[in-house]
DNA sequence: GGGAAAAATAAACGCGGTGTAGATTTTCTC
DNA sequence: GAGAAAATCTACACCGCGTTTATTTTTCCC
């Protein structure tokens, strides 16, 4: 058991600390691309951020905490972005469109995602937060399959469970992609775009 | 750094110790599907196999060491699996015929592939096996593709980077669907046959 | 500018888990 | 049945996390 209740310091909007807050959160992200969750100790995030533990166990209660509130603010990020978008009607357009924004997404956050859904098994509030962010993409594509004709429904070949096979496909194919370089994200990209085309019975 | 060289003992063939290999490894699974990876301690599997931590140290390096073999023990099974089957030339058949066959595969040992698939990143070793072993699935649906009439090549739209898309939902998609129920596996089968068959440009 | 609350420091400590070492017993082999 | 190799046990050293405490510095705000 680590903490039960938060423990948690500093109430209150906007005092100086959140600029620590910040550090310690840009630290661990840094760290998490050098050295990955394991190797990383919680000193190295305190030292990173130019603190020592203590001061850190102020903030967070744990290193898990420390990493579940990365993930939120980079998630808090994707939603907004895709709240933006998703109101293009024409199917073929609105394919096209959320493959790029997909492309941008992985290329700027990629570390944070593939470290969520590594860490989604592990840590519950991490596994709330992205399979959360996966039903939001989920539906978006749902909404579009069923745009474009495919029957709405969760049967085996109809629009819910269509989407939620290519929401797979997009995620799995970027994770790796993304481990590589940006070209390969294209790649991907291109890829996912045509079989998502193809599925929602629009031939190229 | 763990341990460089193996540091094993016994040499041999078949002496008494490679019983309690196979104890050990079958503890492992079983501890694994209980508590998972990480609540899963060498002191737990070694009391499961009968033995104490000590002698556990005899046989494997270190607690990744033991994961990974148990993994390497499933995959094994897996290529043979694989071996038999895949002589369909009929492409409808192919495809319908593997998906059952993946169908079974996840059945049985989706927990040691769900566990292969969260280490990949952690444990180079299990990677290295897993990613194997999905080259070989790739390989696979990239034949079946190319002779339903896809293009063979590997620019984004030929039979190899659809492949690759194609198995990256399949592992996520029965990934998923292996943690719920077997009534799961056959819808989520259901719907990736009907992609796949999609994509191969089959007309259901 | 002075007092309260917030933020940080340093130095311990306990706990739990891994991996290692050395001694010891069992088992094979001749 | 004696010696070697295999298998096992017990005890320990190490490391990292999370906690605690006591003490200082900074910041807020009236």
């Amino acid at each position: 058991m680590s903490g039960h209740h938060p423990a948690r310091g500093r109430r209150a909007g906007e005092r100086k600390g959140d600029l620590r807050e910040r550090a310690i959160l840009d630290t661990c992200e840094t760290l998490l691309a050098e050295k990955g969750y394991d190797a990383m100790k919680v000193g190295d995030i305190a030292q990173g951020a130019g603190i020592t533990r203590g001061a850190l166990y102020f903030y967070f209660g744990s290193k898990q905490e420390v990493v579940a509130a990365l993930v939120a603010r980079t998630v808090e990020h994707l939603w907004e972005r895709s709240r933006v978008a998703a109101e293009t009607t024409e199917p073929r357009q609105a394919i096209t469109a959320a493959m790029r924004r997909t492309i941008e997404l992985w290329a700027e956050h990629g570390l944070v995602m593939r470290t969520a859904i590594d860490l989604s098994l592990t840590v519950p509030e991490i596994g709330e937060l992205w399979s959360h962010t996966a039903d939001l993409f989920i539906d978006a594509i749902r909404a579009v399959l069923e745009r474009a004709g495919v029957p709405a429904g969760d049967a085996p070949h109809q629009a819910s469970a269509m989407a939620r096979a290519l929401c797979w496909m997009i995620e799995r194919t970027f994770y790796h992609a993304s481990q590589d370089s940006p070209e390969q994200l294209q790649q991907a990209s291109a890829t996912c775009e045509h079989i998502w085309m193809t599925t929602a019975g629009l031939t190229a």
